[in-house]
Order: structure tokens, then sequence, then C-alpha cells
DNA sequence: CTTTTAATTGAACAAGCGTTCAGATAGGTT
DNA sequence: AACCTATCTGAACGCTTGTTCAATTAAAAG
């Protein structure tokens, strides 16, 4: 039997999950057809309804999963000053997303295909992970370490600055996944912090 | 007849074009069928092909006009010191952007659902518009304005950043527009410039 | 009112969709 | 050998897809 499971149901077998991963990424879960997925993993399209009920909840436990393990992969630091917690969390936010460009493609491009159920399981967890940059960027505007007006807009801000770079990250590229986190934790550490002079 | 000539042809009818944008903006180019289209404006779906050859013309047009529009409405100012036009760059980018959330989205989403050939149009275009701000952080940087280590990177961060406000801002939320405005060029700013005291 | 031209319908086309399921196949256990 | 069970096929279901086009309606021109 295909089916196990865990703390969550995890239906999905891992072959399936690839393809589908696969395909969502490269042209889009509307795009992709359960037969396609079924081509690229070597059955019959019937043959994947073993290994999910159906077709959204192959997305939503992609994404679940995605988040989740976002989630579990960070450890809060709060004994830390809030600017090396602030700089762990650029690197391993940017490490992990170059890890992962298929995933994180579909985790932002695909929330419009979720059922609404779905996609407030989804948003929940997104919104979970946002709270712990925010409370690092609260923990140093609390100190006098960070100067910023507005720490859930500086959230943003920075996460969206971070995660951009997987739309450009190349592993064939002029720059290595280090030079790149020391450009972007630069630039994230002026722009929370004070003012310069002049 | 409705189809007329332009310095790019303009097949596509206005309300055709309103009623693909709300939609593939909602629910996805490759969710939305020609008929649910046709609904929206009103005819049926043969009516369509009135107005534009096939769908993927309805949506690079929809692309490719809203990148003609973002490139026509920013003039350059060369004569002005970079962190001057840096600031209109980020006020303008912001404002232009959350005025059209629709073609923001469908441009940076859709990006996989266009052919090869229009896909490297887009992609030309996009690539002027990124060349815009990196010229003016490069002026910056050679003024000794900007301490910045990587033009390219700097400009893929900030635009990601900016562009960023759009998936959450809302007319009816916490901040106004200018608000918003002056909180992120804040951290842009900083962000750019010299590395603070201490 | 008649003629010409533009706009639109509605049916049709071949193809593809997600999903179901009876039956075939294969592998392991007795 | 026979049996069991998990895996998968292949056909079928009803429905939707993008696109075409002869026929129709509406509008404009004479």
């Amino acid at each position: 039997m295909a089916r196990k499971q865990g703390s969550h149901a995890q239906i999905t077998g891992p072959k399936v999950r690839d393809a589908a991963l696969r395909l969502f990424a490269e042209h889009g879960f509307a795009a992709v057809s359960m037969r396609q997925i079924a081509a690229e993993v070597g059955v019959q399209a019937g043959a994947l309804y073993l290994y999910t009920p159906d077709k959204q909840t192959l997305l939503f436990e992609l994404m679940r999963d995605h988040l989740d393990a976002l989630l579990a992969a960070w450890r809060v630091r709060e004994a830390v000053p809030p600017l090396v917690e602030l700089e762990a969390f650029t690197r391993h936010h940017i490490a992990f997303h170059l890890d992962r460009p298929d995933l994180v493609f579909i985790a932002y491009m695909e929330l419009r295909n979720l059922s609404p159920e779905n996609f407030a399981v989804i948003e929940t967890l997104r919104g979970r992970y946002e709270n712990r940059l925010e409370a690092i960027l609260q923990r140093g505007i609390a100190a006098g370490t960070f100067d910023l007006s507005d720490s859930k807009l500086a959230t943003m801000a920075v996460i969206a600055m971070l995660t951009g770079v997987t739309t450009w990250y190349r592993d064939d590229g002029r720059l290595s996944r280090e030079a790149v986190a020391d450009i972007y934790w630069d630039m994230v550490r002026k722009a929370v912090g004070p003012n310069p002079p002049d």
C-alpha cells in the first residue's frame, strides 16, 4: 500500500511529488495535466490516484510541506544580539531558498490555484514565518540596534528582497552563493540599521 | 472593423483586454478559458477572435503594453544628483505599480505561459527597465553617494523589494501610499548608502 | 427603402481534461 | 503449486478546451 499516515497525512509518493514539483514549477499547475505527471513518473494517469486523492491535494501538499520544512529549519535565537540573529536569518533564508527554487516558485505562484481551505492553511504558515523575522526586527528596534519606523513593512521588504534572489540566481553564474549572501546581508544590515552620517 | 494598426499592432479591443486582465490576474492565464473571457465581455467566444488572433496574443499584448507604459512613464534625469533621482525612481515605481496591481501580477506570474518569441520580447523590455535603475546606482557609486559592491545585485534587490509592495498593499489598509513610499524610500536610501557610524 | 459592410452568433471540430474502475500483472508468502 | 495483496493498465465517463466558419443580425451608406 502506498498510503501512509504521519502527523500530517503524507499521501503522495515521492516519485509522484518530484514529477509534479518539476512540472508545476516549469509550466504551472493549471497548465500541467495529470497525464503529463504520470508520463514523467512512467505510469498511466490512473496510477497517480494510488498516491494522491486528487490534483489539488498534490499541489497543496507540495506547498504545505515546503513551508513546514522552512519553519522547521529555522531555530529562533533570542539569546543572541538582534544583529547577529538577523544575519543568520538572512543567510539562512537565501541558502534555504536557493536550494529549492522550484518549491519557492510554486509556493509564491500557485496560491491562486488552492482551494479556499487549503489557501488558509498555507497563508497561516507563511504568516508564521514572517512573524519570526518581524520578531527579530522588533527586538532590534527595542534594543536600539535597528532604526525602523514600521517593523511589518520592513519584514515584507526584507523577505521580498531576499526571496527575489531565486528569480535570477544561477549556479553557473558570476557570483557564488556565499558572495551573493554577503552582498545581500550588507544591504539588509544597512537598510534596517541607523542612518548614515552627514 | 475592430482591427487597428499603430506603431505596435494594437489588435485587442479594450473591453476584451480589460476582461482578460481581470480574469488572468484573478485565476491565471491557463485557468481562464476564452469562453469565460467572452462571458465577462458579454459576447460569445467566437466574437473574441475579431479582436485577437489567439489567446496567447491576448496575454502577450497585456504584458508588452504594460512594460511599454512603465518605460514611457519614467524620464531619466541625469542632470540631477543620483540620490534625488533614486528617490524619484523609488516613489514612481511604487506609485506606478500600486496603480496597476493586476498587470504587475500578470507580468511577473505568467512569463511561463508566453511562447519563446514573446517571452524574449518581454524579457528585453524588463531588462531595459532594470538597466535604468542600475544606471542610477552606478552614477551614485561613481559620485561616492552610494556604497555598493555590485550594482546589478543592488538593482535586483531594490526592484524586488519595491515591487513586493503590490502583494500586500490594500487601499483600505493601515498606511497610505505616501506613508508606504516614505518608509520604503527610507530603507532603500539606507541600503544603498554608506555604512552607519559606530 | 435598399444595398453594403461590420459585428456577432451558435454550432461544430478534434483534442484534452480529471477522475473512476474492472481487470490484468507482478512479487512475496505459504 | 496456490494464494494473497499491492500495483498498475487501459478504457471509459462526461465535460471543457481553443479555434473556425457559414449564417445571421445590426448598423451605416446610398
